[in-house]
DNA sequence: GCCGTTTTCGGCCCGACTGTTTTCAGTCG
């Protein structure tokens, strides 16, 4: 079975556990095994092997025997009996918000509640209000949770949240009252959707920003409102979507305490926290302090080496060791947007983009990039407009009139996102593919394959020499259109056996390849691009999403290729293409 | 269910806010 799929079960267990009263603590222990997985440094199958799982944190004797279980054999008795055991519709229930496994079961318990429409029911007749423990409030809150649910509710990408966010931060950073303001949560973290948008100011004043915060037009509903904190819904990008923001103020001199606990994530949170308790420090959102002494920090920084830890940047805040690295000064310098030197995968209006050659050159030059790759499509992808033979030719003459025009200092490469045909087979034949100075290969069709036919397809493309990098490794469209089936791992072994680099697709909707394997495929020593698969203009600056990727994935700027000098990347273009002509040169077929 | 240089039992992160209470449980982040 699938690591993800198996956090999944974990996670279910945990709550089913919660659900029917269980102790907290054994709940927690299903619910971290499963943040863990996610989180694995390698292949779950290679640390089974390898006996490398036994030794992960949080994962004891039973949690380890039921992974190893369901990832051998798929099954697990004890999670089929805890669901027969359990209506399915009672995890549904979760997602109202006010609602948690106690009231759950006093639900189910009471009024055999077993699903949402159970739910609406009674609070329709007016049963819920009855019940011990709630009351009319609470009823009206559980109808309006259960209509949020069906119409509204949902996690948002990340270029939506910074948009919806940012005239918030500005009306906050404008009230005289306050000192500093920072967005926080996951959108801090980079992560690749977020649920809710935090804002965190500091003020010897609180209450009145929050008093303004609530009265702006665009809040759609009050969830709470107290002296240091205020919840409300605005709306998305989605007719009826409605996006949760919380905003919380605090004294400035607990302004780093807390931007450290609301950027999280929880179980970063509760590492540290755990580490604070080991030196006989409490942290907590206002402060690290002991018994007699109390730590002053001015940044989050000061928060880190008050707790002899080099400081850990947002993006990695995981729990995912980088607790450890940094006790052992072993934080790489993440790669930063300004490291970026060029990039490669972009389309022009040869195919299906909005701008022209020059138009994406001027654009590129505008952002201070020395290069610029344009990989339109090829002939197959009639739908994208992909390029004939005879336009791809017709396409280098005109690169190669705009380069004689910039002269030395900024270069168009000459590229193609070819298509990766059903076999395994690239769209172009090899001798066009020669004249590339570089070639991005893609999957854009036959989306349903079997996992076994998907993944030898892939590293049938990557074993082509012409090869240069693959582009967006999954074909996932973020939130609305799920990975295809393909092993990942076998992908990462084959680009690191025939030096194939793997782009970090930059596109907010995309991210692929997300920060998890994009980590394992830098261990095992691939290459990192990242492209911002611009059709526009101005979807170059999707490269700084693209660069978030990255960061969580613990990349320095050497780690990428492009963040090299553009004499480097022309020499080891160069080569690799070189490359290719020895392999064919050798090849007795041709 | 996990864990251990105050250890093999007895802890397990902690505070704000709401709604139900009449001092607190549940939920959330």
């Amino acid at each position: 079975m699938e690591t993800a799929r198996i956090a999944q079960v974990l996670d279910d267990m945990g709550t089913i556990l919660e659900i029917q009263g269980e102790n907290p603590f054994r709940c927690r222990a299903y619910h971290n095994a499963a943040q863990t997985l996610k989180g694995l440094p390698a292949d779950l199958t290679e640390m089974i092997a390898d006996g490398s799982l036994a030794g992960v944190q949080g994962i004891g004797e039973t949690l380890y025997s039921k992974i190893v279980q369901l990832a051998t054999t798929g099954q697990l008795p004890a999670y089929d009996k805890l669901r027969a055991e359990t209506p399915p519709g009672l995890l549904a229930l979760l997602r109202i918000s006010g609602i948690g496994p106690k009231k759950i079961k006093a639900l189910h318990d009471e009024l055999k509640i077993e699903s949402l429409a159970d739910l609406r029911a009674a609070g329709e007749a007016g049963k819920i209000a009855r019940l011990k423990g709630f009351g009319a409030k609470t009823e009206a809150n559980i109808l309006e949770g259960i209509s949020f649910v069906e119409t509204a509710g949902g996690r948002i990408l990340q270029h939506h949240a910074l948009a919806l966010v940012g005239p918030i931060l500005a009306t906050i950073r404008d009230h005289p009252g306050v000192i500093r303001a920072e967005p926080c949560g996951s959108l801090r973290r980079r992560a690749e959707t977020i649920g809710d948008l935090d804002v965190l100011f500091s003020s010897r004043e609180p209450g009145p920003v929050l008093d303004d915060f609530v009265a702006l037009p665009q809040v759609a509903k009050i969830l709470g409102h107290g002296p240091t904190k205020a919840s409300v819904l605005i709306p998305g990008f989605k007719s009826g979507q409605l996006v949760q923001c919380d905003v919380r103020g605090v004294q400035d001199d607990q302004f780093a305490f807390a931007l450290h606990y609301f950027t999280g994530s929880k179980a970063h949170n509760i590492a540290v926290r755990k580490r604070a308790l080991a030196r006989g420090l409490s942290l907590n959102e206002y402060a690290l302090a002991g018994e007699s002494k109390s730590v002053a920090c001015d940044s989050e920084a000061d928060v880190f080496k008050a707790l002899d830890l080099q400081y850990i940047p947002p993006e990695l805040r995981e729990d995912s060791g980088e607790i450890d690295a940094a006790e052992k000064g072993k934080i790489p310098k993440l790669v930063e947007p300004a490291d970026l030197t060029g990039t490669f995968h972009c389309h022009s209006d040869w195919s299906d983009g909005e701008a022209t050659l020059e138009e994406m050159a001027e654009g590129a030059r505008a952002l201070g990039l020395e290069y610029l790759g344009i990989a339109d499509h090829s002939r197959s992808l009639a739908m994208a407009r992909g390029l004939s033979i005879e336009r791809v030719h017709e396409q280098w003459k005109a690169i190669d009139a705009l380069n004689k025009k910039f002269g030395p200092g900024f270069r168009l490469f000459k590229g193609t996102e070819c298509d990766v045909l059903a076999d395994g087979s690239l769209d172009f034949p090899d001798e066009v593919l020669a004249g590339f100075d570089y070639v991005v290969a893609s999957v854009h069709s036959r989306f349903k394959m079997p996992r076994d036919e998907m993944t030898a397809r892939i590293v049938k493309a990557i074993s082509n020499p012409y090869v240069t990098m693959l582009g967006h490794a999954t074909g996932r469209l973020l939130l609305s259109r799920a990975a295809y089936e393909v092993d990942l791992d076998a992908v990462i072994d084959a680009a690191a056996k025939h030096d194939v680099m793997i782009e970090i697709n930059a596109s907010p909707y995309r991210l692929d390849l997300d920060a998890t394997h994009c980590r394992r495929a830098r261990k095992k020593g691939v290459t990192i691009v990242v492209n911002p698969d611009a059709h526009s203009v101005a979807g170059l600056k999707d490269l700084e999403y693209g660069v978030g990727v990255a960061r969580r994935a613990w990349c320095a700027a050497g780690d990428l290729f492009n963040t090299a000098p553009l004499s480097e990347v022309e020499s080891r273009l160069e080569r690799l293409r070189n490359r290719a002509r020895v392999e064919n040169a050798e090849d007795p077929r041709s």
